[in-house]
DNA sequence: TAGTATCA
DNA sequence: TAAA
């Protein structure tokens, strides 16, 4: 495995999945998607997000009136359908964690969606990293610091794209501030997929 | 503060 | 809110 690039602390795999097995996770993810349709979730203010959001595992990430949390169940009350294993192998490859993930969020970026920053800080164990895959069009992913304010790198991922948020890392502030909408033919209706693989619950 | 508007 |  070739060596990951490191940026503020995460870990950037570029290039981690070839064309082939960027096509068969997205197959996988079109079952994914049929059990559980993907939504617009608003945030606690009552805001919508601009990114559709489902997920897979045990648990999904889910955000509304009530606040943001780990739910087992898509907000339709289906169970939330198993983590593909094409993509519990890619945890496998990088996580450096003996635990599996509990969560694979699945954000769909459209035209103009964006992501503000944010911590990942919902799960119990921050020891296990967060693992994200990038499928599609290509999107501006921002890395700030675990606390509030201070300069920000960007850097451009590409589809295939694996990074790994872990270590001193773990609870920086990311967000995506563009999609370059098109750029990408791996997806027929264009876009940006991307999964974030987690730990939820306590070691 | 997982959003958004607005500024230099 | 601050950063870009």
């Amino acid at each position: 495995m070739a060596e990951p690039r490191l940026i503020r602390g995460f870990a950037l795999f570029d290039g981690f999945l070839d064309r082939p097995a960027q096509e068969a996770m997205v197959a996988d993810l079109r079952g994914v998607l049929a059990a559980a349709p993907l939504v617009r979730p608003e945030t606690p203010r009552g805001q919508k997000m601009s990114v559709r959001m489902s997920a897979c595992g045990d648990f999904g990430w889910v955000s509304d009136r009530r606040g943001y949390r780990y739910e087992p169940r898509h907000p339709s009350g289906v169970a939330w359908p198993p983590i593909p294993q094409s993509v519990l192998r890619v945890w496998q490859a990088v996580s450096g964690c003996d635990r599996l993930p509990e969560c694979c969020l699945v954000n769909w970026y459209g035209e103009g969606a964006r992501m503000g920053l944010h911590q990942d800080r919902d799960e119990a164990d921050f020891a296990a990293p967060v693992v994200s895959v990038s499928l599609g069009d290509e999107g501006l992913f921002r890395m700030g610091n675990t606390g509030r304010g201070g300069s920000t790198e960007s850097v451009w991922l590409r589809s295939g794209d694996v990074v790994v948020m872990g270590g001193e890392a773990r609870l920086r502030h990311h967000g995506v501030d563009r999609i370059r909408f098109g750029s990408s033919t791996l997806l027929p209706n264009g876009g940006r997929i991307n999964l974030t693989l987690r730990v939820v619950t306590p070691a």
